[in-house]
DNA sequence: CATGAATGAGACTTCATTCAT
DNA sequence: CATGAATGAAGTCTCATTCAT
């Protein structure tokens, strides 16, 4: 009994996950999610109070490894790399076996009119962009990562590929998700970590300077 | 008279922009358009056949700068780098000074009701990426980017970072877009311009090149 | 200028029993008027006060031959089978060469939200069922027609089979419609005629009386 | 339950039947609908998918009786003529006794912006006539009726003369429709049986046969 | 647990018509 | 004469939700 009353709420998130993934948000009605479980929309309401609980249990669907992962990063004492390499291959493997729950993941700005869902997504990207921040910030105090880069740009490069690949992928999925983000984060961390030597050439400074479109084509000098 | 016209159909556009800004998608009906119009709702259809005219015509705007960028680039004979940050720049500040546009960056995955407006924004992040992949591939036959590494990896990670940090902005406007993207955007360019070595230190025994894609859920404790 | 009013009036007209004949009642609007004439909405409204007038000047159109009909009729002193072969002809021919027309015929219920236009419509089915009634009842005076049997039969006879065949040549248009028409036509005046003489058979009672299959089946022994 | 359902699904067919009869199709909303069933408009869609299903529903039950009727006819192995007064004198009995119902008749015009419902009723139409043919053609065959006239005629002309007469009575309700329709029947059918005699009178030159159809409206002036 | 029936709000859209230009 | 713009009313339909059974 429990047990039917456990998998028919499951049931009704996957559903919905499901929904998301093929209709996106605005294909998500109680209607389809009673449709596609077979049972009636009044039944729905016997297992959450209203949709937006149903939205809320999807996003606790989306974001529970989170925290496993979490602690498996900290219980194994992984390095920075490997703890970001970790996570990357983690979330990839994960939207690769499951490509429905990806959708998810876009679907922020969807949830605007509702100011809880929204406010539970931000938290749940915000955690996970902490906790690489976290990474990046060890990383570069251990000497694994250059230390002079702006942290926030680094978790920034990684998150934001991370995420526009998947959106790619979903688009267009010819090519194998886990794979290629992999190949993408070693370019990334081969580049960023200290065995990377910048050095200066000659004609280095020539770069931007001759051609002048707009301001923004100046500010890297001033910054320099 | 066609004036007047252009207006109200511009107005259109523009009030449906930041219908979808401020409130998403969901959130952007006739009724919303027509009331901050201060028309009636059957005076939009003077205006728009449908509502996926609307959004269609909403793309068609936001896309409106593309051409013209790209032609800037070309015919400003710019290298691969100063074409990026032309780009990079260009969007950021476009987006920083008409911050609700910015939103329909992120509505991809909610049109997938409407499949030709779907489709059209596919098409335009689709060109957006083509251009910027063109620049890369140039940097790298002419010298300008290590051409070692896999031209769409560098793309996406300039482009899925700009997207990212966009994305970021949006939701907690706590910092300056421009001036961060670019300085997101210059860490990324100096890293993987050919003025950057890439060195092997002595540990630096499996960095970038014999890893092995696969359960990396299980490698942590491999290695440990 | 004159002309040109008087031919956009009449083309309105025309363009409207086209449209009733294509989209049938339901799909004549003033926007497909418009659409069709190459003017706005609003110039309709210069020839016409609403879309009841236009109405009214369909079932105009409609009838206009009616008097004409009803006139050459009687100056030529046709005999009551003349008349009406002429009638149906008349009418045949013209549905035939202008097949959109005949579409008005059918939309008598059509206009039953407007009651002006549908009294319009009863009355000129009222003249024509009149007039074929008075040349009906001349040709029993005349020893035509067998004068025994109720004229109003006979008007329905005729009338109803035109009807008829009219709508199902409207449906399926795989017949040449006077040439059928008159043919049935031809069948009914012959039977009708004086020139037939009934004559009881000696088992003519035994027609309807062995199978009861409710009171009507009694009825006619009762009539007799 | 079931019941209940059952109930009101059909209250919503005879609604919309009592609507068509009363203001026509046109005046048949679902609002229109709704009130008079005295819920609200999104209770319909609970009942039928949409308005299409609606009408379909109205034609179902217009129809229901055809199959009956007929297979009364071949089960009691009527005759032809006993066939045709069951088959009318059934029609009229149940306009007579659900005026409502005869509305339907008269509408297929007005359904000719659902193809599904225009040909739904032109199938339905079909159906009757084939089988009236069939009596007819049969009558031939056995000597009833007489057999050298055009069995389309003859259908044409009892069917024809039904839709006509129901329609004048639709109109002005001021006579008896079965007893009419009888009487009109009988008059068709005892100048089309075999138990009539064509006998050519004296001046009977050019009756029936040598017609020459074409021009009628010149046909007056030269037998002048 | 589940459902059939219902609902109010609101979505998109169409229609006949008006009016200033 | 003609039109672009607008409108109120109404039409079809969807949605989240409620409630008696």
């Amino acid at each position: 009994m429990s047990k039917t009353y456990l998998k028919r709420k499951d049931g009704i998130i996957l559903t919905a996950i499901e929904i998301v993934d093929q209709l996106g948000i605005q294909g998500l009605t109680i209607r389809e999610i009673a449709t596609r479980q077979g049972i009636s929309e009044a039944a729905i309401y016997r297992h959450f109070a209203n949709k937006k609980e149903i939205l809320l249990g999807v996003l606790e669907y989306f974001a529970s490894f989170d925290l496993l992962l979490r602690r498996t990063v900290e219980s194994q004492k992984m390095t920075a790399r490997e703890g970001i390499i970790f996570l990357v291959g983690s979330y990839s493997e994960y939207y690769e076996n499951y490509p429905a729950i990806s959708a998810v993941l876009f679907s922020v700005e969807a949830f605007q009119l509702e100011p809880d869902v929204y406010h539970k997504m931000v938290e749940i990207m915000d955690a996970r962009l902490r906790f690489i921040n976290e990474l990046v910030a060890n990383g570069q105090r251990q000497g694994e990562f250059a230390d002079h880069i702006n942290s926030n740009n680094l978790v920034d490069i990684i998150f934001g590929t991370m995420h526009f690949v998947t959106l790619r992928w979903r688009i267009n999925r010819d090519f194998e998700l886990k794979e290629y983000m992999l190949s993408a984060l070693f370019t990334i961390l081969d580049r960023f970590s200290t065995k990377v030597k910048m050095i200066q050439l000659p004609n280095a400074d020539e770069g931007s300077s001759p051609v002048k479109i707009g301001e923004f084509l100046e500010k890297p000098k001033e910054k320099k």
